[in-house]
DNA sequence: AATCCATACCGTGTTTTCACCTTTTTAAAA
DNA sequence: TTTTAAAAAGGTGAAAACACGGTATGGATT
C-alpha cells in the first residue's frame, strides 16, 4: 500500500517546515507546501492529489475558508483538516461549514495530529471533544432566546409580543389593528412603546429584533 | 462520597426495570422510575433531586422533548441523557436543543451507558461519534440557501443583493442611496424591481425574504 | 447608423409610517 | 368613593414608503 500523501497550506515557513518534518517522521509523504490558499489551489494539478490537506485559517491572499470551499467543489476527494491557533467557536463552525473534515489546534501534540489524520482517512472525519463541545454550545446557544426571556429582558407583555409578531408581516398597521380588534391609534401606541423598549426607530427594526430573538418561531 | 442518583423516564416497563437493574449493578442508585415526562416532573419534589435523568423520547402524555425543556428550567442542576431507539438526526438535534447533555441509543452496550453517565457527571456532556457526525451533517446541510442560489433562483444581481442587505437595516432608502452612491430614485427602482421579483409588497416583505433565504449571513 | 437593452434617474401623487401630545376608558388600589 | 395607573383611542403634521409612468446614458448588437 502506498504512502498517504499530505499537502500543507500555512504562511509561517518555520511552522510549515516543522510540520512537514513531523509528518514525515509519522510516516506520511508531504507532497506539497503552500504559503496560502491561492498558491495551494494553483499548484494542485488534478492528478497526484494529496489525500489530505492541512489548512491554516489565517493566511494572506486567500484564507483557509475560501480555499477549503473551492477545494471541496473542485476536488471533493481531498479531505481538509483545519489547523488553527485558536479554539474560536465561530472559526470552527465556519471551517466545518466550508467542508473541513476536522479541526485541530496548532499546539496539539503529535499524537493528536496522527489520530486526526487516521480518523479522517478511515472514518472521513475527526472531531475532538473540544470541537464537539463548541458545536453543542452553538446548537444550544444559537438557539434563539425564548419568548419568555424576551418578555423578561425587554419587559414586553403578551399583547406587545402578539403585535410584534404581526408586525413581522406585510400587513399595514391598520390591518394589524383590525386583526387585534383595536383602533389603529392603539397600534400606534404599541409601536411607539416597542420602539422605546427595544431601542429601534423603524418597523424594520422591529422585524430584525423579532427575528434575532426568535419571537417568530412559536407557531 | 454518596452514590450517584439517577431517575428514569420510559413508558416501557420491561426496559425500565431492566435498565434500573443494570444501573444498580453499575453502582448507581435509581431513585425514581416514571412512565412519562409528566409523571417524572410531578414526582420530582425539589429536594432529593437525581443527578441524572435517563429520558426516553417517545412517551405518552408528555414526551421527552417537553419534559427535558421544563426540567431544564425548573431544575437546571439535573442533567438529562436522552435515550432513544433511533439515531434520527432531527431527534438528536431537538433533544440537544431542549437541553439534553447526551444522547444514547437503547441498543448501546452497558459500557457506553456507563461512559455516558460518567462523562456527563464529570464533563457535563457526552457525545458519541454518532452524535457528532449527525451534528456536523446538520451544520453543513441545514445551511441556509446561499446568495448564489438566491441569485439564480430569483434572478437577482449583485447590486440588488447589496441593496437587499442594506434594506435589512434601519436606514431609510435615502440613506441607502447615499451609501450605494446612487440617486434615491434609482433606489426606488431597485425596490420596485425586487417587489416584483420576490413577490412582496413592502419593505418588511423584503426583510423577511432576506432573512428566510440567508441573504444576510454573509458578513 | 440604428436598435436594443440594462442601468440610472426623474416627477407626481397617494398611502403608510412615525412623532408628539392629549383624552377617554377600565380596573385596581387606597 | 376617590385616586391612580395602565390600556385604548384620538389629532395633527412631517417624513418615509410606495405606485406609476416616464427620460437619459452607455455599451453591445445588427
Amino acid at each position: 500500500m502506498s504512502q498517504t500523501t499530505i499537502a500543507l497550506a500555512d504562511d509561517h515557513v518555520l511552522l510549515r517546515s516543522g510540520l512537514a518534518n513531523l509528518l514525515r517522521d509519522l510516516g506520511y509523504e508531504v507532497s506539497l507546501e503552500a504559503s496560502n490558499g491561492a498558491e495551494l489551489l494553483q499548484r494542485l494539478d488534478g492528478k497526484n492529489l494529496p489525500a489530505i490537506v492541512l489548512m491554516d485559517i489565517n493566511m494572506p491572499v486567500m484564507d483557509g475558508y475560501d480555499a477549503t470551499q473551492i477545494l471541496k467543489q473542485q476536488f471533493p476527494a481531498v479531505r481538509v483538516i483545519a489547523l488553527s491557533m485558536y479554539d474560536d467557536e465561530n472559526a470552527i463552525i465556519r471551517m466545518l461549514r466550508c467542508g473541513a473534515r476536522g479541526y485541530i489546534l496548532k499546539d496539539s501534540d503529535p499524537g493528536e495530529l496522527k489520530a486526526a489524520i487516521q480518523a479522517v482517512l478511515t472514518k472521513g472525519f475527526y472531531h475532538s471533544e473540544m470541537v464537539t463541545g463548541k458545536l453543542i454550545h452553538t446548537i444550544n446557544h444559537l438557539d434563539a432566546p425564548s419568548n419568555a426571556s424576551v418578555r423578561e429582558l425587554m419587559g414586553l407583555n403578551d399583547r406587545e409580543i402578539e403585535f410584534l409578531k404581526l408586525a413581522c408581516s406585510e400587513m399595514t398597521y391598520r390591518e394589524i389593528a383590525e386583526k387585534m380588534n383595536l383602533s389603529p391609534r392603539t397600534i400606534d401606541g404599541y409601536r411607539d412603546a416597542l420602539f422605546d423598549k427595544l431601542q429601534v426607530k423603524s418597523r424594520v427594526g422591529l422585524v430584525l429584533f423579532a427575528i434575532k430573538n426568535g419571537v417568530m418561531r412559536s407557531e
